[in-house]
DNA sequence: CGCGGCCTTGAGTTCGTTCAACGATAGTGG
DNA sequence: CCACTATCGTTGAACGAACTCAAGGCCGCG
């Protein structure tokens, strides 16, 4: 609980990316309280309708936000890496709507919300860190409506596999072109919206073309060529700007 | 550009839905300084890759968040009403990587970035709010990825429906069971992935169950069937809370 | 009155699904 | 150490929801 745990170090780097913060800010984010948790691989952290009282931040392994249809199909609508704080948001809409599960053996760090609060409070800087963070998932789940509604499967698939990359990547898990990928086909499905089989045959496909291999659980993949197979523009991910700096609250 | 724009009045009232705000903190919205714009129907507001300065918030009309494929293919990811700020997260993001097109005549007002920064740095609580915006925004977003993946058109389109009647209610601009709805076909399609051609064929079968119907751009629906039809469970837009708090900075 | 935009309808096609069976692999207990 | 079982991955065949292409109808506007 107390003392800083590494994964609130990867949260830090994660923030820095996108915003710079001063040295006291950095300290008050490595000074959050927290409680490990470790799950088994498709355990509900969180459910629909839950009203919850602290933020999850990934340590290990990877957690998708889901929501479920009346008929028991599944749609995982966002995943998180090591260093993602899955429902950063939860803090200011703590009733939530939607579900975190765990797809694969996961490690997670909890936060309590009115710590992250207090601190937005106190560092006006960091709120506006905090937010960033949100618009950048917001960001994410925009661009996934735009693959599921308008790309093939092949192209989703692509799609999840370069943006996964570079995350991976920026997380320091992994490059872009090879990490491990922990979702067996069916929860692959439930994020792009296709059915396991479907996805079985498109995966064979990709690597019949030699555009991918996996093997136990590793995904290696030619980035160029399946770029431009997905066309995956990056920019969604918001780089790391040159001067690391958040512009507009030094502008202003 | 200065006084008050009745639409700074509709988002104050949209905000106070989700978080409860001082005096001061209502006279700092009220006070923001804007630029009011009207657009012709299908007009692009912003486009992918632009720099933005300010944010827009919708006085008349309707506005949509859009990312185009290579294929010359749309995507609608979100739609925004009278009272909505479209663009808020642009605050802290303003590199973008969508865009803002009109849907029938719109009338905007444009909010520099550095003011709304300004704001949030002054005021914690409305840093907070504006955060818990975003979040809202990020809700419906989750939505939009499962409806589109998990749902069939008729579902689809009705859950749209759905959503934008609550979400016009409250916003004051017409009732849920009957309000206008300006978009053609077309972009209809856009926002559900659907072609027009099959949205004009579900759009006649709603019509003949006498579930809708649609007069000049003003749609009429069946409440109670629709919401069953289109399994919409609007506690992701996040209802009015009792005492209008923000709950989580009293919380655990 | 004629033109352009939007809606409507039909017929054929396709991508992804469904259903069903089989194969591989890892963990478990005797 | 091996048989047993459950889970996950693989493959085939038939089906269906939504798409494409194409033509015609309606309505408002110049």
């Amino acid at each position: 609980m107390p003392g800083s745990h590494a994964a609130l170090g990867r949260f830090l780097t994660r923030l820095e990316t996108h915003s710079s913060l001063t040295t006291p800010e950095q300290q008050a984010i490595l000074s959050l309280s927290w409680r490990e948790v470790s799950h088994k691989a498709n355990r509900d952290l969180a459910r629909p309708g839950d009203t919850v009282t602290y933020a999850t931040l990934v340590a290990a392994g990877w957690v998708g936000r889901f929501e479920s249809m009346r008929s028991g199909a599944r749609e995982i609508t966002a995943l998180y890496l090591p260093g993602d704080l899955a429902d950063l948001h939860s803090t200011v809409l703590p009733s939530i709507s939607w579900g975190l599960t765990s797809l694969g053996d996961t490690t997670i760090i909890q936060i309590p919300h009115h710590q992250l609060a207090e601190l937005a409070k106190q560092y006006p800087n960091l709120a506006l860190a905090f937010w960033r963070d949100t618009a950048l998932d917001s960001s994410i789940l925009a661009k996934w409506i735009a693959n599921i509604g308008r790309k093939d499967a092949r192209a989703r698939i692509a799609h999840l596999f370069c943006e996964m990359g570079l995350r991976c990547e920026r997380a320091g898990v992994g490059s872009r072109d090879r990490y491990s990928f922990p979702l067996k086909q069916e929860q692959l499905g439930d994020a792009t919206a296709l059915t396991a089989v479907h996805v079985n045959r498109m995966i064979g496909a990709l690597t019949r073309e030699n555009l991918i291999s996996i093997e136990s659980k590793h995904l290696t993949l030619r980035w160029d060529e399946l770029v431009d197979l997905a066309e995956f523009a990056p920019d969604y991910l918001q780089r790391v700007r040159p001067d690391g700096s958040a512009s507009e609250s030094r502008a202003s």
